[in-house]
DNA sequence: TTGAAAGCGCTAACAG
DNA sequence: CTGTTAGCGCTTTCAA
């Protein structure tokens, strides 16, 4: 009933520790085939399990990534999530996930404990970029940012003003005149790129109403919101509820747009004959809502291949990728499209 | 640049490992509120943070729970792992988390790297419970088992049958007479019990056509799909392109109902008038969903807060617990109650 | 109340 | 190619 550890199986085997250790780990030093064949029968035999501990003591490597996400419940990061772990999984590593709550204290008190459990790596949406990556520098930890990341070492992100600049134009090319956005928090930068692809593909777009609402009263055509259904709903509202409501939205994320769409139907309005809506992330939510979102799509699962790739390749250590990935644009009902499938 | 270890604080402080370890740990030996000062300022100044492997190591508990779910990417799973984390760590523990793609095999090869991670103990919502148990009592490793669980040893699971009862007689209550059914996947327990439970409700309704029809041809009035909003989108088409469409359908999950609301855009059949729907889970995404969802609640923070509480306490050892919680029906748009906000 | 030292199970020099 | 052994950093027994 007592552990069996890899003396039970030198024994087993008649042969020595070392030799199991070898076989277990392909190395590092050779062991004849024969000799081989024996350890691994005495591992069958044995019921040997390795441990995992002990191994990250004597090897210092845990085998395993830490990620740190604001909010597991909102489907974008749990797909990231999901991806993440699968990458992770690939590589044979297992990944620790945690949940800062969008909160800095909170935050920083996971990679605390991430450190303390020695984990090779992090991949984090960081609410606090400088001073996650400081303390993560000082533990000598390597560490990708997602998102928001500081102004040095690997960070991933995808081209948010670029997405909204397509969004906006899609809009705009569907002739609506009263184009307003959702905008995520103040101050957050993956927002602000996004609000500002908004304002620079209406300023371009001189014939449109909305660009000259947008210049004179910059402050009149959006709304700051958390990125959550509740901000995009209490947004919504309060846009629609104007002296001169928008018949079109751009939601800077899916989980704003599904409150934005409940907000639209408790105003009884139609999504898309009365009101027009392109959102960003490409969630699966944003497919299965109805009337389905035209959204730009975000490449999960690239992203979450990168990171840990980076986060891995001993080469990769010296030089920090700054990736800034493309992203499309998904069409589908919610922006008036008559081709749309659903 | 070194780590920082138990030595150099106990040098620092002018004192041994072992007082150091009795101040970290708080015992199990006491000490000296002098030396306790000293170590505590010495750990300060030398920044020292204790390292979770070696401790994991020699104390034989790593401080850490494994959760396997089914797919992180259902909101629902999501939001249950959001609170097992948050009970977890409450408890000052981390949770190591898996996603078994809904398949056997996936699901023993990740409790075999938990088992080789040497976790203190295991949230699972297995696919195979009985395997999955014997497993891990082999390893000597607590357990519970979250909805499908083996015939012995600690589980947690809601009142599926009287969810699916009450959800099928509010639907009885509004006149609906041909109420259908999309049930989860065949054999699984859970789904099991809620399909018996909305037979069991017409049944006791002799007024109804409903009862009627599913008496005698009880393969006609529901069909089994999986729990994904695609199971709900396919099973829900099936329904209503029956030659006796139903006016209300009871969806076995919540992702289905997000299905099947998409299924009736498409056929352009508006919920609740043309089709009513109530289903099960209560996750957020049954609040968000336009029309919002009526939806049998489960109690997700009170199953992952138990869960925890039996892995941990070390009473709770001996005997396990057998509960199953009860849920409640949460009244809102989707069944076609006018009273419902939203 | 404190300290010395024996492991926890494994990896990887190093020596053969 | 194989075996011996010194740690990895910490907890805890045992003796002082």
């Amino acid at each position: 009933m007592a552990r069996v550890t890899q003396a039970d199986v030198a024994r087993a085997a008649g042969t020595s520790m070392a030799v199991v250790s070898y076989v277990i780990n392909g190395g590092p030093r050779p062991v004849a085939e024969a000799t081989r064949k024996r350890v691994l029968a005495a591992i069958e035999k044995t019921g040997y399990r390795p441990d995992g501990v002990a191994r990250a003591l004597a090897a210092g490597s845990t085998f395993t990534l830490g990620l740190v996400v604001p909010d597991i419940a909102n489907e974008f990061f749990a797909e990231l999530a999901g991806a993440v772990e699968q990458s992770a999984r690939a590589a044979g590593r297992t990944v620790l996930l945690a949940n800062s709550e969008g909160d800095t204290a909170t935050e920083m008190a996971l990679l605390e404990t991430f450190l303390q459990r020695r984990i090779d790596g992090v991949v984090i949406i960081s609410q606090a970029p400088e001073a996650a990556d400081e303390l993560l520098g000082r533990a000598n930890t390597r560490r990708v940012f997602l998102g928001a990341s500081p102004a040095t070492g690997s960070s991933i992100g995808v081209d948010n003003f670029g997405g909204a600049v397509a969004a906006t134009k899609h809009l705009l090319e569907h002739g609506y005149e009263r184009i307003a956005m959702i905008a995520g928090p103040a101050g957050d930068t993956v927002a602000e790129a996004r609000l500002a692809g908004w304002r620079t593909a209406l300023a371009a777009d001189d014939t449109s109403v909305a660009a000259r609402t947008a210049a004179r009263s910059p402050g009149a055509a959006f709304v700051h919101q958390p990125f959550t259904v509740d901000g995009g709903y209490v947004g919504a509202l309060e846009l629609l509820g104007s002296s001169a409501p928008p018949d079109a939205v751009f939601a800077a994320s899916d989980r704003q747009a599904i409150g934005l769409l409940r907000a639209a139907a408790d105003e009884g309005l139609s999504v898309p004959d009365d009101l027009a809506v392109v959102t960003f992330d490409g969630s699966a939510a944003s497919a299965y809502a109805v009337p389905s979102l035209t959204t730009i799509q975000q490449p999960i699962a690239e992203m979450a291949e990168l990171a840990v790739r980076q986060l891995l390749d001993p080469e990769a250590e010296a030089e920090p990728v700054r990736a800034v990935l493309d992203v499309g644009l998904v069409v589908r009902r919610s922006c008036g499209c008559p081709s749309a499938r659903h």
